[in-house]
DNA sequence: ACACACTGTTTACGGAATAAACAGTCCTAG
DNA sequence: CTAGGACTGTTTATTCCGTAAACAGTGTGT
C-alpha cells in the first residue's frame, strides 16, 4: 500500500529521506552512510568536488574503494547526500525574522553563507527540483514568508526562484573569485588589480566604449555588493507587484482557500480614481524624461559648437 | 613595449583575442584552432561537455589526441574557446532595441537562447570576469543600454550582473529539465507530472505545510515563466531605484574623466529646467502611488465592514 | 548445525589528461 | 645549396577515475 510508491524513488533520494532497509544478517557493518558522507564533505571542503573520488573517500576512512558501494549505490548518490549535508535546513532565526522581505533576505544570506562555506555545492549539476528534506525545508521557509502576501502560489514559487537564483549566482561568482585566489595565491584585492590591469590592456575604447568607460571609472575596483543590490531591486519589484496586483483587484488564481478580498477593491470608485491618477503621473514622468534627454542632447551640441569655434 | 603585457596574459585568453604567434618554419599545419574548437562544440552540443575529451575531438578530426596540444596548450583553453564560440556576441537587434529596459530584456532573451542551444556552457566553472572579446561585447551592450540612465557605473555593473545572473539561472534550471528529459526519455509534461507525484508522496503537510499547499494548488504544474517574472521584478526595482536616486538629487559618482560632456550639460540652463521637471514628475508619481495604495486599503476595509454587517 | 545473506577485498576494464621521446617536414641563415 | 633546427603529428607511458564481477570470511535465523 504505502510502499507501492517507494520502488519508483530514485535510489539517492530514498537514501536522503532515510528510507534504507537495514540488513539483519551478515557481519557487523564497520562504516555508515553518515561517516562516508562526512568524509566526502571534508575532502570537498578542503580540495573541491573534483577531489572527491571513491578512492579518496575510502582511503580517508581506511577502507578499499569498493567497500563504499555497500552503502552508496553510485557516486551520484553520494554527491546528492553531500549536498543535503552541506546545505542543511534554514535556521530558526531566518524562518521567523520580521516581514516577508526581511525573511527572504535572511534566507538569501544564509544560503549564500552555505555556498561560501561549501563552494563545491555549486558545481553539482541541477536536475529538476531536488526532492530532498533540506531543499524542501528551504522552499517551505520561503513560501511561509510569502504567505502573508496576496501572491498566487505560482508567483510565490517564482519569487523563491528569484531568491535562490540570486544566492546561487552570488555564490558562483564569489566562489569563483575565492578559487582563483587560492589557486594563484593572491588576495582579493590583488586579483581585482590584476584583472583591472588586464582589462585595461585588452578593452579598447574603440571596440567597447561603455565597458572601457566603466573600467576608467574604477567600477571594477569597487567593493560594494552587487548581489545585495540585485536582490534589493528584485524584492522591491516584487513589492511593487504585490501593490499593483492588489490595486488591480486581481483575484488569486487557485481555489477557494486563498485570500479572497483582492477582487473587492477593483470596482471601488475612489480606488479607480487613484489608479487613473497614477497612470497620468506615469505618462507625465515619461514625457518629462523625454524632454530631459532632448535638453541634454541640445546642450551637448551647443557646447560642442562653442568648443569648435574657440 | 607593447608586448610587455602579453606574456602575463593567461594562455587561453591570448588565444581568444587571436594573439597567437603563427610559426613560419616546419611542416604545414594540417589543423587549426578554429577547426578544433568547432569539432569540440559539435561534440558538446550532441553529448554534453563531459563527452568532450581530447581523444574524442581528435578522433572526430581524424588525428591522434596528442596532436591537439600543438594548437591548444591545455583542455582548459579549449573549453574557454568553446565558450567564446558558443556564446557569440549580442546581435545588432538587441543592441539597439528600444529603451534601456527593452534592451536588457532582449539581452536576457538572447543570452538564454544561447544557453539553451549550448547548455554545456553552463557547466563551465566561472573564475572571475571572463576577459574575452565576446563576453566584453555582452557587457558593453548592457552598459550602453544603461547609459541613458543616471546610474553610477558601479550600479550599471550591478544591474548587468542581475541580468546575466537571471539568464544564467534560467538556463541552468531549464537545461536541467531538458537533460532529465533526454536521459529519462520523457517529455516535459511527463517529468512535471512524475515530479509532482513524487512530491505528493514525500512532502507531508505536517513537515512542510506551505510547500504542501503549493503542491495542492498545482503550482508545480503551472506553465508560466518564473524567470521572466523574476527579471521583470528586478528591472522594475531598478527603475524605481533610478527614479528615487534622481529624486534624491544624487550626482553621478565617478570622477572627472567621465564622458566629458556630461559635466558640460549639468550647468546648461535649459537642461537644468528639464531635469527639475523630471524630479517633479517623479515626486508626483510617488505621491499618486501612495494615494493609490491608501485607496486600496480603504476599499478593502470598507468591503470587509459591509461583509461583516450582512 | 548449516544455509545464506551480508561484509569488505581483490582483480580487471575502459577511459581520462598529458608528459616525454620520436621521426618526418620544410623554412631560413650561412 | 645546404645544413641546422623549428615545427609537425605520433607513439608510448604514467596516473587516476568509476564500477562490474568474483571472492573469502562472518554472523544470524531456521
Amino acid at each position: 500500500m504505502t510502499d507501492a510508491a517507494e520502488p519508483e524513488l530514485p535510489r539517492g533520494i530514498a537514501l536522503a529521506w532515510g528510507v534504507a532497509a537495514n540488513p539483519q544478517r551478515g557481519p557487523k557493518r564497520e562504516m555508515s552512510v553518515e561517516r562516508i558522507v562526512e568524509a566526502a564533505v571534508e575532502i570537498a571542503d578542503a580540495e573541491g568536488l573534483s577531489a572527491v573520488s571513491m578512492a579518496a573517500v575510502a582511503a580517508r576512512l581506511g577502507f578499499t574503494p569498493m567497500s563504499l558501494y555497500r552503502y552508496v549505490s553510485a557516486k551520484e548518490d553520494l554527491i546528492l547526500l553531500m549536498q543535503e549535508e552541506a546545505t542543511g535546513a534554514p535556521s530558526e532565526a531566518t524562518r521567523t525574522a520580521g516581514g516577508w522581505r526581511e525573511r527572504l533576505e535572511a534566507l538569501y544570506r544564509e544560503q549564500l553563507q552555505h555556498y561560501l562555506a561549501h563552494p563545491w555545492v555549486l558545481d553539482i549539476p541541477i536536475s529538476g527540483v531536488p526532492a530532498t528534506p533540506n531543499s524542501a525545508a528551504w522552499m517551505d521557509a520561503g513560501l511561509s514568508a510569502l504567505a502573508e502576501t496576496d501572491l498566487t502560489y505560482t508567483e510565490r514559487l517564482a519569487v523563491m526562484l528569484l531568491v535562490t537564483g540570486t544566492s546561487h549566482w552570488a555564490g558562483t561568482i564569489l566562489a569563483g573569485y575565492a578559487r582563483v585566489e587560492r589557486e594563484r595565491g593572491l588576495d582579493g584585492e590583488a586579483i581585482s588589480r590584476s584583472e583591472d590591469a588586464m582589462f585595461r590592456t585588452l578593452i579598447t575604447a574603440d571596440a567597447y566604449p561603455e565597458l572601457r568607460a566603466a573600467i576608467e571609472a574604477g567600477a571594477f575596483l569597487d567593493e560594494s555588493d552587487p548581489f545585495a543590490f540585485a536582490l534589493a531591486r528584485g524584492l522591491e519589484g516584487v513589492s511593487d507587484y504585490i501593490a499593483a496586483a492588489a490595486a488591480d483587484g486581481r483575484r488569486d488564481a487557485p481555489g477557494a482557500w486563498v485570500v479572497p478580498d483582492d477582487a473587492d477593491i477593483a470596482d471601488d470608485k475612489k480606488f479607480r480614481e487613484a489608479r487613473k491618477a497614477v497612470r497620468a503621473a506615469e505618462k507625465a514622468l515619461r514625457d518629462a524624461h523625454k524632454l530631459e534627454r532632448q535638453a541634454a542632447r541640445e546642450a551637448r551640441e551647443r557646447r560642442a559648437r562653442q568648443r569648435s569655434e574657440s
